[in-house]
This record gives C-alpha cells, structure tokens and sequence, in this order.
RNA sequence: GCCGAUGUGGCUCAGUGGUAGAGCACUCGAUUCGUAAUCGAGCGGUCGUGGGUUCAAAUCCCACCAUCGGCUCCA
C-alpha cells in the first residue's frame, strides 16, 4: 500500500533483548526445549546439539540426515502447539557425571556426550518435559509447557551451522525462532524487522541510485553511479580538509605490484588465498610466483615513500594519506551489498613516528576519528581493544613487541577515559588494534575506524631516521583509517539516515519544481545562481504536475522542494517545502541560498 | 568455501507442461495544472546461463552463475 502520511502511532510496545528479561530467559530455554522435543518426535534419526537464547530468539542445531524446509517448519509449529497444549511440567532434576553420562549413552545422543566432557561443575542438570523428553541444560526454564503462548512462537528460518563453530567439523541444520510473552509483541518484533529491511541500504541505494552490481563486472565490485559518486567526493573532500588541518601528506600509489613487495610483508604468505591470483606472463612464473598481483592493502606501498629518501627525525611524524582501492578475494558466501565487497577504498594512511611520539600521535588520530564520527552524527558505535590471541600462530614479529604495541593501544584509550571492550585475536597479523564497531540495519556488527600500533612492518623493511645526534633509529607505524572502507562507511550511513542524508552530503540539495512550463525559465535561472554557490541544485522539467513532481521528490528523499510558480517569479522567491518540516512559505531566493550555504557549511539541517 | 531459499521487461510482482501478463518507469499525443499519482495510446521480455526429459518447458531434471538468510572467514 502506498500512503502519503505517517503510519498511526500507537503506544510503544517495549521489547527487551534476552539478556535484560528473566522471563524471556526462561521463554526461550523452554521452547528451545520444546522445539527439539518436537523435531525428534518428526524427525526420529535427528540428533540434538545445543539450542541457545539469542538476544531476540533462539536456535537450535540439529544433526539430521536432511534439511529442514518451509514445510518441516511449520509440522514442527504445530507439533510445538500440541506439546504446549499438553501443560508438562518443566522438572529440574540435578545426577552425577556419571549417571549423566549413562543416560545419554542410553538414548545415544553422541554430541550430548561432548557437550557433557565441557561441562566442568558437578552436579549436572537436567530438565525434563514431563516424562517425555529431557536436556542437559543450565536454564533456567518456565514450571510448565502451558506458560508458554504458542501464538507469540514463530520459527523463522533454517540455515546450516558447523558444529562447534568449526569448519572442519559437521555441519548442522540449525532452526532460527523467536519468542515473546504475547502475540502482540512477537507482531511488534515482526513489524520492526520490516522496519528494518526498509533502511537496508541495498534496498535504498537501488531505489536512490547510489550504486548498482552488474553481473559482467563480478560479485562484489560496486559500481558507482552519478549520485552515488556525490556522496563518496563529498565523504573524500571532508576527511580530506580535515586531514590537511592535521599536517597529513597525499600520496598516490598504484593498484598492483609485484608479488615480491607483499612477499616482503607477510602477506602473501599470510593471505595468499585471500588475494586475486597472481598476474603471470608464463605458465613457469606463475610456477615461480613471479608477477603482479591485486594490491590488497596500501601500507607496503607507502612504505616505499617513506624508504625512498633517508628520514631525519625533523621530518617525523610522517603521514602519508590516501584513498586507496584495494582487493581482496572474499568468499562467495561472505559478500553482501557495501557491507563486505571484493574491491573497496580505504581511506588510508600510515605515520611513522618515533617511539616517543607515538603516544601523542596515537591520541591525535583517536580524536580525529571522534571528530569525523561527531560529524557524520554517528553515535552508535563501540570501540575494541583488538589483541593477538595468544594461542594462535596466526601472527608475525616478536612478543616484545606485540606488548609494547598493545599497551601503547591500552595507554591511549585509559587516557581518553573511553568505553571499551577487548577483542581477543581480533589483531591484524603485524600488530593490534583499535576497532570502532558499527551495527547494520539487521543489527549485524561491522567494523569501520582502525587505528593499528605496527612495530612489526618497521622491522621488515628496515625503516629508519636519523635520530638527534646522528644514530640509525627504527620508527613506528601507525595504520588508520577513520572511514575503514568508503563503500561500508556508505552502506551504514544509508541505514544510519534511512536514506534522508543531511544537506551537506545529500546528492540533491535544492530541487525546483515549476508548476507551469511558464517558469521553467526563471527556475533554470536560479538553478545557475545556486550552483555558482557550489550548492547542488537542479531543475524538475518533467512537465508533469505539481502534485507528482511532489511525489517523485518524496520518493527519491530529496530534502529541499522548491515551489516555482508566477506568484515566486514575481518576487524572485521560492516556496520551500522540506521533507522534514513541511511548507515552510516562500522565502526569497537570496535567502534560500545563504540557508543552504548555511545548513552545508555547519553539516546542518535546512 | 559449506547448508538452504530465490532468479519472469528498467523497477515491483502474477503466471506450475499447451502461442509470455499487470502496475510503475520510458516514448508519443492531449491537458498548463499550486504542495504525495491528469487522461489516452505505444514501445519493451530468447522467463539468470548451458544442457537434458517431452509432441510441447517460465513451469519437470542436471550443472553452472548471481542474489538473499545463516555458518566459516574477514590483513
């Protein structure tokens, strides 16, 4: 349906996550309970594994030797009903390791068996479904089947899972439900997820014109249109500015070099399968891995900037900046809209600095991506403190170095007073990280901004300066980019907005609508005056009317209306109408003008 | 890469074995119009691609490609 006013506002329907409601808690334990008690009823060779609350639902991952359908969902829905119609007690019963382990040998629930070996207290425990069916579990539940309301259950999707997370392992059929109290809040559930697909930015960047994939060109490789274009310059020309207030230094490097350039930083040995194959003449160099391959990261390159000429420490810090594309062979299965793509541009830059001013300058760059966030009103995000795992052999250069890395990271951010959260062997393999993390429309978690401490890459390639006095000194890197990725920056600022971009950034600034051919003239000529004032202006000449023209700029988010008729050309005004407030009257011209100006100089409303 | 679903004109979708449909968009004509759709006509699709089954395939089967939901991965 297509309505031009607000949807009806009806009060609130609160909606806790899982993990702030004891009552939800229990609702998902239990019907988790009672789905799988429900599958194994249907699907008698199915074996159960384990069967989480999530913040808004629940799984369950199953070892059955077919998929799930539509079809099996909804036998299984009903199959839930009759088991909550039953009214069986929900028992808890406590046994002994021991005594666990007989019971489960004796239903032959082999990943139960595992699950048991991990679980380290004793007693173990159990729920019952009456006498039907038990689980081990910690809950806690509900007392009875009957407390839960089968119309607030809905089972939503099948997908497959590994066990344990583990690739090398089984994959599971895992089931995806929620449930709620009351039907009315599973519908509030359902109509926010609906709400949420409207902001997707692939939805809206197909309906805006932002940005198209073309299958001749290749999955993950966006394609920029005109008015997608706007937005990135406009998101380049800002960093950029900001960037030149802090004494960055633009560089431009190339978008492929020899393989041996990423021998040299680890790369090619760390993420040779991540990277576009090698471009060889012959088959014997394609043997011998010589050629050229994709750039999938900017730091060697500007690396050889720095390596070019011998550094004094009068020249440091150093910060070479660029908007660098690079590529990287992501899965098949991974990619998704901007939010994770084959060829992307970070806006990147590297600075080298000497060990005593790393501190600083490491908090300069927080501040700068503060600022930019502050800016872009982006508020929702969480910084993580990226660290090595230790447990892993995933990473290059020595342990000194790594803790003197991350406690120059921990430094940083007790300094600033900053919430924070640490992410174990969430670090890049040549050092660890600060990570702004951002949610997309479906809540799911994206980083953007990264500052990294490199002590690593330095060693590598031999960077030096000549220190006061005359010694040979190794600097510091610093890698960052407060962006991350233009084109995920791009996808969650589209959901950030819904798609109503503030002025500054907005494709179209000013839209004139004529209502008769008779103003086309005049409207053509203030379109020139707005543009002279760099504002992005243009001209409705579709011929159609007032009404439809009014529709169309609705439909394609556009936040200024101007209204042309022979009562504006009499006084050399406009009728302004905006998305956010309505018709505002007719403003002269000269005012229009010096209020946009306005709005885009201070990244502000109209 | 793995599991599952989906793929019909530019867009949104209907069409489950018998000569390809609708709305919007686009083009043309009429209308010159004041704050979310003026009326009429027309153009437009080898039904993702390639094989197969069949007298006959958008529809059934196989493979591949792409997209979506997950899993795994993410320098």
């Amino acid at each position: 349906m297509v309505s031009s006013s607000a949807p009806p506002q009806s009060p609130p329907i609160h909606l806790p996550k899982t993990s702030e409601s004891e009552s939800l808690k229990k609702i998902r334990h239990t019907a988790s309970h009672v789905m799988a008690m429900a599958v194994q009823k249907l699907f008698p060779k199915a074996q159960v594994t384990i069967g989480p609350w999530i913040e808004n639902g629940f799984y369950y991952d199953f070892d059955n030797p077919e998929p799930f359908t539509e079809k099996d969902l909804k036998a299984i829905k009903k199959e839930m009903t009759k088991i909550i119609q039953r009214k069986l007690p929900v028992i808890r019963e406590e046994v002994s390791r021991d005594e666990a382990k007989q019971r489960i040998t004796a239903i032959q629930e082999s990943y139960k068996l595992e699950i048991l070996e991990d679980i380290k207290q004793e007693p173990i425990t159990i729920y019952h479904l009456g006498d039907l069916w038990w689980d081990l579990c910690a809950g806690p539940h509900l007392e009875n089947t009957a407390e839960l309301n089968a119309e607030a259950i809905e089972l939503e999707s099948v997908a497959g899972a590994y066990w344990r997370g583990d690739e090398t392992k089984a994959q599971l059929q895992r089931i995806y439900a929620t449930a709620w109290e009351t039907p009315e809040q599973l519908a509030e559930y359902k109509r926010r997820k609906e709400e949420a697909l409207r902001r997707d930015h692939r939805k809206l960047g197909k309906e805006l014109g932002l940005f198209i994939f073309a299958d001749p060109v290749g999955p993950g490789l966006p394609l920029w249109t005109p008015k997608g274009t706007v937005l990135r310059s406009t998101l380049e020309d800002f960093l950029k500015q900001e960037q030149l207030k802090r004494g960055y230094l633009p560089v431009v490097t190339p978008h492929i070099a020899r393989v041996d350039l990423f021998k040299q930083s680890g790369h090619w040995q760390k993420y040779k399968e991540d990277m576009f194959p090698a471009m060889a003449e012959t088959e014997e160099d394609r043997a011998n891995e010589i050629g050229f391959v994709m750039k999938p990261m900017n730091c060697p390159f500007h690396i050889q900037i720095y390596k070019s000429e011998l550094r004094s420490y009068r020249e440091l810090p150093m910060r070479l900046a660029e908007f660098g594309t690079v590529y990287r062979y992501e899965q098949s299965g991974e990619l998704g809209g901007l939010t994770r793509v084959r060829g992307f541009t970070v806006d990147d830059s590297h600075l080298f600095v000497t060990p005593e001013q790393l501190d600083a300058e490491f908090l300069n760059v927080v501040d700068l991506i503060l600022t930019v966030f502050k800016s872009l009103q982006l508020k929702n995000f969480r910084a993580r403190l990226s660290f090595r795992d230790p447990a892993s052999d995933k990473y290059i250069g020595s342990d000194e170095a790594w803790d003197k890395a991350e406690s120059a990271i921990r430094r940083a951010v007790e300094t600033l007073g900053m919430n924070h959260f640490e992410g174990i062997g969430e670090a890049a393999f040549y050092g660890p990280k600060l990570d702004f993390i951002f949610q997309d429309a479906l809540e799911r978690e994206w980083q953007l901004g990264t500052v990294q401490v490199d002590y690593i890459l330095p060693e590598r390639f031999d960077l030096e300066y000549v220190a006061e006095g005359g010694a040979r000194q190794r600097p510091v890197m610093i890698h960052r980019a407060p962006f991350g990725s233009l084109e995920r920056l791009i996808g969650i600022l589209i959901e950030e907005y819904a798609g109503d971009f503030p002025i500054w950034l907005a494709p179209v600034q000013i839209r004139l609508l004529p209502v008769t051919e008779e103003q086309v003239p005049f409207a053509r000529q203030v379109v020139e005056q707005l543009r002279s004032h760099q504002i992005r202006a243009e001209l409705d000449h579709s011929g159609e009317r007032l009404g439809k023209m009014i529709r169309n700029a609705e439909k394609e988010k556009i936040a200024v209306m101007a209204v042309v008729g022979a009562k504006e050309v009499e006084a050399n005004a406009l009728s302004i109408r905006t998305r956010a407030s309505g018709e505002l009257g007719a403003l002269p011209v000269a005012e229009v003008s010096q209020r946009l100006r306005l709005a885009i100089a201070q990244y502000a409303d109209f």
